[in-house]
DNA sequence: ACCTGAACACCGTTCAAGT
DNA sequence: ACCTGAACACCGTTCAAGT
């Protein structure tokens, strides 16, 4: 749980306060958790003390998107630029295993903030670096997606298998039943145990595997100097 | 703005007219005011009238989620698999495009409803029937991820300009300032007037650039007998 | 047995009254 | 001039009192 401060505080409150604050307070309890009065508790301040450092509720979630933001490693120097945008997105999906509802926070913010358009334009120029066109860079950019945080939209979120063994026995063959393509992928067949396809997945591999597949793809068109269909 | 019910209303309250106000409301008005309390006096009905019909807010916003996937056209006979999944996908889109709140609606469900796993199991089953192994369908569907519901996150949302021509000049030249990968790759450069990159950009063709890389890249693997690592 | 108004435990934020 | 308690306008949901 969350530290409470003792009865005498010192420190005077600050906006980086608050958002290390409210940072911890997501961390330890949930997102949920992260309202302004609630946050002002944990504080030990009154709720509208918040206010003279945040503007309001919004500007509180854009400041913790941006200390999330800024743990992400800055680019390495030497690797060529398939190497060194990789290792970049592994580092962000890093700071985000480390703060699971960081990915919906940043996700639901209406603006980017300087911070994080400081980190765009800083991935935008290690493809420029590369040598990739204005306008291959552009779609390439889109196409990454929420992929350049080090995240993607989950299909099948929490397992839908009670705990219980028995219990998940008898659900899995309701769900072969109604879904049974579902059901396949999810187990894989007991032919073919090798596969890394078991029970629940690696996440991790699933991310790696998607994101090699995209930075294959954009190395091939930008090896072919692909332009814009009505360029060609 | 949504439709008020005459003061006598007739049809009694039941869960789909619960469910198709719901959708009503977030289209005229936003996802904002879908409120169990706004819900109900659209409904002319007392608040508590709705919990005879969905359990609480979360099955409601579930419901919402099946009338949207219920509009997505079945898949179409005939076709090859990369053309019949991306004919399906782009019918998921159009329909997203007619609920702008639908894409953020399904991204926060923690749990797929039925007609969810009718859908996704329905798209595994293309793969399956195209020829795909389990465990490559495995991970071409995780590598999908929101794209199989036709939308993506938007890195840069709204535009940060203003309005007025002479204040977004002025705005944009201290972007290119601070930000000079991004302002060349939000405009495109001078000598490439051609260019899909204008503008403003067309996110149809983002989308379908991006999907049209990844559909590509599932069949190269496909082709070559894709297997996991520890397989071959 | 069914329905529902009042109440509970929360929100974010405004604003005037206090120092 | 600064600070803050009370208040406002909302939430989702419980529950007992009413029919």
């Amino acid at each position: 749980m969350a530290q409470k401060v003792d009865g005498a505080r010192r420190a005077p409150l600050n906006r980086d306060r608050v958002l290390r604050a409210a940072v911890a307070l997501a961390d330890d309890a949930a997102i949920e958790s992260v309202s302004m009065r609630n946050l002002a508790q944990e504080l030990g301040v009154v709720p509208m003390a918040l206010y003279r450092h945040v503007a309001n509720k919004e500007q509180l979630l854009d400041g913790m998107v941006d200390v999330i933001v800024g743990q992400i490693d800055p680019p390495a120097g030497g690797a060529d630029w398939k190497a060194a945008i990789r290792q970049r997105i592994l580092s962000a999906r890093r700071v985000l295993l480390r703060h699971p509802w960081a990915s919906s926070v940043i996700e639901s913010r209406p603006r980017p903030t300087l911070v994080v358009l400081d980190y765009l334009n800083s991935v935008v120029g290690m493809f420029r670096a590369g040598g990739f066109s204005v306008d291959l860079t552009h779609h390439v950019m889109h196409a990454l997606g929420s992929r350049v945080w080090g995240f993607t939209q989950e299909l099948f979120p929490g397992s839908p298998l009670p705990a219980d063994p028995e219990q998940a026995a008898a659900a899995f063959r309701e769900l072969s039943g109604r879904y049974p393509h579902i059901a396949e992928i999810a187990t894989g067949p007991a032919h073919d145990e090798g596969s890394v396809v078991g029970q629940g997945c690696d996440d991790q591999f699933e991310f790696e595997f998607a994101l090699d597949l995209l930075l294959d793809g954009f190395e091939r068109l930008h090896q072919q100097g692909w332009r814009s269909a009505n360029q060609s």
